[in-house]
RNA sequence: GGGGAUAUGGCACAGCGGCAACUGCGGCGGACUGUAAAUCCGCUCCCUCUGGGUUCCUUGGUUCGAGUCCAAGUAUCCCCA
């Protein structure tokens, strides 16, 4: 299986790569010609993965293409601490129930990526959960303070005078001892993660290991643009998204992201991602086709080809012909009539989940922003009549509906 | 263990004792568009609202009135041990 030689192996591989830590170590593992073991660790604190998530295990994918061999470990021990990576304040803590319904989510949707057949699910709670003190301790002798505390979300925080609590000191070095439990090749994560990734070279080779190599991808960044996606800063476009969903949310990023996305999420091979690359570099490609062609593309490999093709034409028919899509979310609700028998809509539409508050939904009418059956409200006409509601299809904004049965 | 500093709405940052609280970012809505970017306008604690209610770490206190003053507590950071 493993027939092509390092140079061909390593265009697929350094392909999007930010950094790759030793490259010469890595290319005399290749030269083995034996199939290596990826690692990949991810910590089950979120049940719902992203296009974020999906860009490493993607790279784990063309791995497995080539032929070597790749072990997740389900961070069900690290999740104890929570990846300070990155973060500005301490993670709170999960339990049990929740890391392990997450995971098994997690790797559910995992697998939509990688190859099944070529990849290793273990759990790293198996040996850190029953670790001795005496082992413990001897593993934390091996890592100073200071070098810690060099990390720069560590340093950020303690600069900031954020709080860090001791714990989290020791979540890289139980990073790293996975990677001795499972003798790992090489070890991927995101851009934040390469100092757990070199924390975990030092450890092998202190066990008297070959050391891994520590590749990380880029951060992606979110439908804004500008900060990684992530889903707490509501910019994600996740993997179980609807297709219409996802293909609206695609089209929504920023042209100079295209590129980008097809480098890191897209299926398209490297010959095909280069020649896009150097289209958005002469100014000769058509960022709008290209970024429908990207929806297209991403949609089809997390929903299939029929998806794909219909969630492109429930985008053009409710953003370029306004129309109003046919699978609005339906409530029942009881219209509540005041005085003159009219039904007072701020509460209605904090019922059907338009509105966040009554008060909210008052400034979107003002505002313009709020239609019944495609008709705009005019400023100040809260109350309404219930006729005109039956059955009716009510819309917040652009994008947000809600019908009346 | 001793000393010091800080604590404001999603974030950041203001706030002579009369404030639902400056400003920036973000977010939402509208116009324009390719649901992009840029630009312009409006909104951004809750409430059937020309008004009412509840806020500025917590609890007490001073005051006609406190985010603003006092006391205690809590949390974080800094310096010393």
């Amino acid at each position: 299986m493993l027939v092509l030689p390092v140079e061909e192996q390593l265009k697929v591989i350094t392909s999007g790569t930010m950094q790759i830590v030793p490259l010469e170590g890595l290319k005399e593992k290749l030269a083995k010609g034996k199939p290596l073991t990826i690692k990949l660790g991810v910590d089950p604190t979120s049940p719902d993965l992203h296009l974020g998530h999906a860009v490493p295990l993607r790279k784990m994918r063309q791995f497995q293409d080539l032929g070597h061999n790749v072990t997740l470990i389900i961070g069900n021990g690290t999740a104890l601490i929570g990846d300070p990576s990155g973060r500005d304040s301490t993670r709170p803590p999960l339990t049990s129930e929740q890391i392990e319904v997450n995971a098994q989510t997690y790797v559910e949707q995992a697998m939509k990526i990688l190859d099944p057949d070529r990849t290793t699910v273990v759990h790293n709670g198996d040996w850190i959960k029953p670790m001795n003190l005496e082992t413990m301790l001897s593993l934390m002798s091996k890592f100073t303070v200071a070098r810690i505390l060099e990390r720069e979300d560590f340093s950020k925080r303690y600069h900031n005078q954020q709080p860090i609590a001791l714990h989290e000191f020791i979540y890289p070095v139980l990073q790293a001892y996975d990677s001795v439990m499972i003798k790992a090749d090489v070890e991927m994560g995101g851009n934040d993660q390469i100092f757990n990734l070199l924390a975990g070279r030092d450890l092998m080779r202190d066990e008297g290991m070959e050391p891994q190599i520590a590749l990380t991808m880029p951060l992606l960044e979110g439908t804004d643009g500008v900060k990684k996606m992530s889903k707490s800063y509501g910019n994600y476009i996740g993997l179980t998204d609807e297709p219409a969903d996802m293909f609206g949310k695609i089209m929504s990023i920023p042209d100079e992201l295209v590129a980008r996305y097809y480098r890191l999420c897209s299926t398209l091979s490297i010959d095909e991602i280069d020649a896009i690359d150097a289209s958005f570099e002469d100014g000769t490609a058509d960022p709008y086709a290209l970024k429908r062609a990207l929806g297209r593309n991403i949609v089809e490999l997390y929903h299939g080809a029929d998806k794909a093709v219909q969630a492109e034409e429930a985008f053009d028919a409710l953003f370029k012909k306004h129309e109003i899509p046919d699978d609005v979310a339906e409530f029942s609700v009881e219209f509540v009539r005041n005085d003159q028998g009219l039904v007072y809509l701020p509460k209605l539409m904090v019922e059907v989940k338009l509105s966040a508050s009554a008060g909210d939904a008052r400034r979107l009418i003002d505002g313009g922003g709020v239609k019944i059956n495609g008709e705009a409200l005019a400023p100040k006409s809260y109350n309404v009549d219930p006729d005109l509601l039956d059955h009716a299809i009510l819309q917040a904004g652009k994008r947000r509906f809600a019908k009346l049965v």
